[in-house]
DNA sequence: AAAATACATCGTAATATTGCGATATAATAA
DNA sequence: TTATTATATCGCAATATTACGATGTATTTT
């Protein structure tokens, strides 16, 4: 045991959980943040701005990228990260949807 | 090593980061929606609606009720659980106000 | 009071995540 | 060609999550 039982979901619930599984860490986002605020894609700057070793960075862009929500471009010596605007727009709508008015005036119970 | 470093981070980024968490998993994605289409509190039924073992399904409970996202009220010799529509409604605007429009149409690099 | 019912919690095993130093890789600069 | 620079990946340790059987707890039935 110890991994999740995917098969017991739908496609959607796996998509969701899979969505929100890259925003469980705050270090992911302050990544995001600082995408969105900067909007030209900074990189090295990163580990600056989190204070993590460079490693940890690289892993959590990697699991960012992974996810689709950003991107990653050979720059010469660096690599340009920026968010992935498709993506992007695709969580928002999804969450959106998910939390989408419900009648939740009153308190069951 | 292993544990997260919450204080390089903002109460707002790690506040956004444990919302995220506590919706990245399947089965708190399908009971929040069970929670939702249902509208009053069904309980037991969660166990066979997920088809996971009783103390996992209870497990899931106590995170999303940890993180305020649902209730649960005892209800003779069972409990009554439902969405906290309050705290349903902070995860809304946190979520749309993370994904607020972004001047996002071109992709940089 | 004893049994039954519905959940919660404990203990434990399997797996995943987080973090970092060390090292690999790839492109530019000297 | 040999540094240098920027990032990725490997390997490992610490911790967290997922899952479940077993057991505890509290309420209702019998």
């Amino acid at each position: 045991m110890g991994a999740t039982k995917t098969d017991l979901f739908t496609q959607q619930q796996n998509e969701i959980a899979a969505m929100a599984k890259a925003l469980a860490h705050p270090a992911r986002i302050a990544i995001l943040q600082y995408l969105v605020k900067k909007n030209a894609c900074v990189c090295g700057d990163l580990v600056d701005e989190l204070g993590l070793a460079q490693a940890t960075t690289s892993q959590h862009l990697k699991e960012l990228k992974t996810a689709g929500i950003i991107q990653g471009t050979i720059e010469g010596v660096s690599v340009c990260y920026c968010i992935n605007p498709k993506v992007w727009k695709q969580y928002k709508e999804l969450f959106n949807a998910f939390f989408k008015e419900v009648d939740l005036q009153q308190t069951c119970c």
